[in-house]
DNA sequence: CCATAACGTTGATGTAGAACAAACTTGATC
DNA sequence: GATCAAGTTTGTTCTACATCAACGTTATGG
């Protein structure tokens, strides 16, 4: 096993006004894994023994239904908090966290959260703020599927993952992981089918180019506009 | 203003393991304000000046779009907190919080936050878990939102509502504050026609009695069963 | 007690998007 | 380089539910 140092979080907003020698600590308590792509980092239902930290990587953190529906709650990006189930007063994962790539996590056990969180108050209250964005984020998706139509709730979803994991190339702004149509329609309550049909019909627009799990956006501000329910028929 | 002392909030979850000399000074740092209905608790974007408790009646929590359409996100119950924005790190509130009975709250300046929290390691925690179980129930919506059709989310939502604040009588469940089709729609992203023929319907079939501003749950099972998606026809 | 606004019901029509079905493409694997 | 699976496209059909429209009912206040 590596040797762990402090250099790996001290950057992240979440550790900040913490002193070096307790980012050692810290850090110390922490196994490192390699989490393989498509492999789970944690299972729903399953007993919250720890919580992460990405490291590197991208995860997808999915929810099924008793009837084996998925729906992708959330995409996790390096630097934040997962699993955090022990923090809410859980003893079990709400969801399965999938690595769409692979991955790097830091894993604390879960017990040690209350411990970190009473000794740095930062520390506590940056997780306070992870949930709080991750409560205003989801509300913002029931209202999304409350009011808008299928095309606008793809076009959000999509300005999302732009804005929240969007490499520049020269086609475009890419969407830096393998992503299906399928992975969209669970993002988006919606079917592989349709999503497809909105991309092609995109793509002759020249609004995006895309391909076998990838997307590129080539013309953001037409997308938000179509997001915001002023397409061109408008 | 009246005296306000600790026996107002002693018995609360939130407020376990702390001092009666400590739950005085807490609740003297509240004011007491007393919400006529139909009047707003706090309102959409406005300056977080404060955080509340919800001691006596009921609380709608609307967010409204920018094309004026309205989603209720949340009902708020006696003892639970709401208005948390600073405690979440923001500065103005997410929502609007419409009082739909007379209703009684604490208000505390909205900077004490932090400081309780600190102090009172249990109410910190206490926050979190209300934070915790919000941020599920609002991914459960979505789940719902992504895989139920109307028929079942508005049962499911009927069914939240008597868990809530379901009070018995001599015909079934009243759910105990008045609720209009139009606020079932909003909860469900449907619109108050469709809730209209479905109560109808339910109520031809004996497992609802409803009126002006009112519903009762005669049959939670088979409302229930409605809900999971056994209907009658399979 | 009458006016009027708020709330609720019910019918007719239209359509977005699911469901069904089948073929095509692109990578992987032996 | 043939085979196979996973991903994608595209056409057709069908339906749940919104939308449009009108009318009925219950409260409320002058």
């Amino acid at each position: 096993m590596s040797r762990l140092d402090r250099s790996l979080i001290s950057e992240l907003p979440l550790f900040q006004g913490i002193e070096p020698a307790d980012l050692d600590g810290i850090v110390g308590q922490a196994r490192s894994l390699r989490i393989a792509r498509d492999h789970t980092v944690f299972d729903q239902e399953g007993e919250a023994h720890s919580f992460f930290l990405l490291l590197d990587g991208r995860v997808r953190v999915v929810k099924t239904t008793p009837e084996g529906q998925q729906v992708t709650v959330h995409y996790i990006s390096p630097g934040e908090l997962m699993g955090i189930a022990h923090a809410l007063g859980r003893t079990t994962y709400p969801a399965t966290a999938i690595a769409v790539v692979d991955c790097v996590v830091l894993a604390w056990p879960g017990n040690l959260w209350p411990e970190l969180a009473a000794r740095f108050p930062n520390f506590g209250a940056g997780t306070f703020r992870t949930v709080g964005a991750r409560l205003q984020e989801t509300q913002q998706r029931v209202i999304e599927m409350a009011t808008e139509q299928v095309e606008q709730r793809v076009a959000h979803a999509l300005l999302r993952l732009v804005k929240q994991t969007g490499r520049k190339t020269d086609e475009g702004i890419l969407i830096d992981f393998p992503i299906s149509r399928q992975d969209i329609a669970e993002m988006t309550g919606t079917t592989l089918h349709t999503v497809s049909r909105l991309l092609t019909a995109w793509e002759e627009k020249g609004l995006v180019r895309s391909g076998r799990q990838k997307v590129t956006v080539v013309e953001p501000h037409k997308l938000f506009a179509l997001a915001e329910g002023r397409g061109s028929k408008g």
